[in-house]
DNA sequence: TCCTGATTAGTCAAAACTGACTAATCAGGA
DNA sequence: TCCTGATTAGTCAGTTTTGACTAATCAGGA
């Protein structure tokens, strides 16, 4: 659904191949979605079918000729419906990181901790990477610092997890917290 | 990936069918993972398939014969990898509901800000939600800890948000940071 | 006893998503 | 000029996920 949204709302600024949305989704908010290649294809097949886009062909030079995807007002009509609901309700997010937490008394604290080291060095290197994404306009923006904080937030709470494990010895019964 | 994991070790500590694996996930685990009943018997049969796990019949009493999963020496190291892999990676989230404020510029400030508002009450009601989770054993009480805080820092960054929306006339241009 | 609605235990067709592949064109150097 | 590797613009078969449906059994009240 928000997939939808996202390529309605960047159609509706400007028509736009295939191609071009799925390299502007990749380059640009890679951060924010991860829209393969063939669901953007996908989608906006189905959206054409729906009658939400019109494809028109266009020819370019020498170059082979595109799909070129346009609104059509039915199209704007569910972009805008779309938007509200997607506003007005938070979805939630799962972490399928965290299934292997779950297990962690499977491994010894010395085995954990080096893996988990590895984890943090990947996170690390995501939340580089993220700080590096080109500036944006307007409340593109947000999405950007959103991640960031976010990421930020999950460095905070592996390191937590660390230190409880640091503390522990890999024969101590597992400590709850009320 | 991270179900495979999951049903793997829910498995190894117990042998289970699906119905049952599927309640206790939907129940006890349901703000860690969505894994739906018909999606844990596709990954069920998958792995078996794959001799991952065995399927024997079980009759109780009166009651319909059942499939009983459980693991085979392949089953046990494929868990013992992917619990490895799961732990040592850090898997990136999205947040799908990120994408309408992507267009908050669409929107009169009055009407982007009712619409969060509502937003907001669905994200309170998760929270209170999860607060509500039964108490868990070890680690699998990390995953909710771990939900929680993050609930918690959703809720901080929509006021966030909410809080800059306020400051900001409907026709006013829009401050972008640096 | 019989009926009703909840619980148990799935199945299945359809929808959504993906990786691997194709085939043209273009830029640049040998 | 010709060759090579990068870029552009997709297609398609296969995998994964889901919602809607089925069908039995059980608990409890009328």
């Amino acid at each position: 659904m928000s997939r939808k949204l996202l390529l309605l709302g960047l159609l509706r600024q400007r028509d736009m191949h295939g191609y071009e949305l799925h390299e502007f989704i990749n380059r640009d908010l890679a951060n924010c979605t991860d829209l393969k290649k063939s669901t953007a294809y996908f989608l906006l097949n189905k959206m054409a079918d729906d009658g939400w886009v019109i494809q028109a062909i266009e020819q370019e030079g020498n170059r082979p000729p595109r799909q070129v995807y346009s609104l059509t007002p039915a199209g704007e009509a569910a972009y805008q419906e779309l938007l509200r609901t997607n506003l007005a309700t938070y979805e939630p997010v799962y972490f399928p990181s965290d299934i292997s937490i779950a297990f962690l008394d499977e491994l010894s604290a010395a085995e954990g901790l080096s893996l988990l080291s590895r984890r943090r060095e990947s996170l690390l290197e995501l939340l580089e990477k993220t700080k590096q994404a080109p500036m944006h306009q307007g409340y593109l923006q947000w999405l950007i610092e959103h991640q960031l904080r976010h990421l930020q937030d999950e460095l905070d709470w592996l390191d937590e997890i660390i230190l409880r494990l640091s503390g522990q010895n890999a024969s101590d019964p597992i400590e709850i917290e009320e």
